[in-house]
DNA sequence: CGAATCATGTAATGCGTTACATGATTAG
DNA sequence: CTAATCATGTAACGCATTACATGATTCG
């Protein structure tokens, strides 16, 4: 199975957000508050926008020289279906779905957390267990220190980041 | 300019550590240690020895009905030069660099954890400032709180690994 | 009036993934 | 003996980046 795209959720995200956008406001955003957490060029945003209006997902409208577009109800609901799709190991998807939740009383907001809690201490314990496996002697960890120092840092990371999910929830 | 490679660095980086390594074998790494920070299928891998046996960073002799590969003056050469390039706001290639190190004593450690260190006290102060910047009234916070509660995050996460580097220089 | 920005598009290129393929050896 | 693993390769496909391209408008 092909590798599941993230690019036109994000689309549909930023324009649901905004009501109405532009392929060159969109761009735009990238260059501004999105560009933080993820990132894309006009010469894939352009078609992108005209396949999801090809698919239903969109309506657009001339104004002012520009395409806007607008997210259709088929659209609405690809992305509440994508919003409610398991996350998997992967802190971009996570960021970018909290990117899309604007009101704390939003119900996703405490099921994505959860989500993520449990992926990371997942994650935690398997590194763990490679600490204890691959470092168990001091002579290991001498002889390859600078993997010493990366997985532990890891682990510190991973750590950091469930102290932070249980502080929120 | 293209974009700058990372694989055949890793590549270099994997037999210079381990001295000699089949294509094979590599593929294997990338299922184990390496793999928490790195991966490359084998049909990415094996073109890519055959081509850096052309170049010349690479010597290959059959064993085994394995063919294994060694890395030459040359591939010394250009591996050391690839350790001491500046690093850019990229955390995986600033792992992959410690991977490579193996020694505490070796000078590179230091000016890399200095190195990172300074990257990300400037994303730190960056990502502060878009804080500021976007969320001056609790208003904004209000009604744009996943992207309110990402970009903490962000901030801590970035606190966190400064912390880090600065408790291990 | 010329440079920058607005606004949209397409083409070329490169990299990475998946799939397709094949032969040898080993383990159950 | 047959399934898994060893071992290497190529082909097809998709996506992202860069470059090429064009026309309108705005700002200095």
């Amino acid at each position: 199975m092909p590798k599941k795209r993230i690019l036109p959720y994000v689309l549909l995200g930023l324009i649901n957000n905004k009501g109405s956008l532009s392929g060159y406001q969109i761009s735009q955003e990238f260059k501004h508050e999105v560009g933080d957490f993820w990132h894309a060029s006009h010469s894939q945003i352009y078609p992108e926008l005209a396949r999801m209006k090809e698919d239903g997902w969109l309506i657009d409208h001339d104004e002012d020289k520009s395409t806007f577009y607008n997210v259709t109800e088929m659209g609405h609901q690809v992305l509440r279906d994508w919003m409610q799709e398991p996350l998997t190991d992967n802190e971009e998807i996570f960021s970018l779905k909290l990117y899309f939740i604007k009101e704390q009383s939003d119900p996703l907001l405490e099921d994505l957390l959860k989500q993520e809690l449990k992926i990371k201490q997942t994650k935690l314990e398997y590194l763990q267990g490679r600490l204890k496996e691959v470092f168990s002697d001091k002579k290991t960890i001498q002889e390859n220190f600078g993997h010493y120092l990366i997985l532990t840092r890891a682990i510190e990371r991973e750590s950091n980041h469930i102290q932070w999910i249980e502080d929120k929830l």
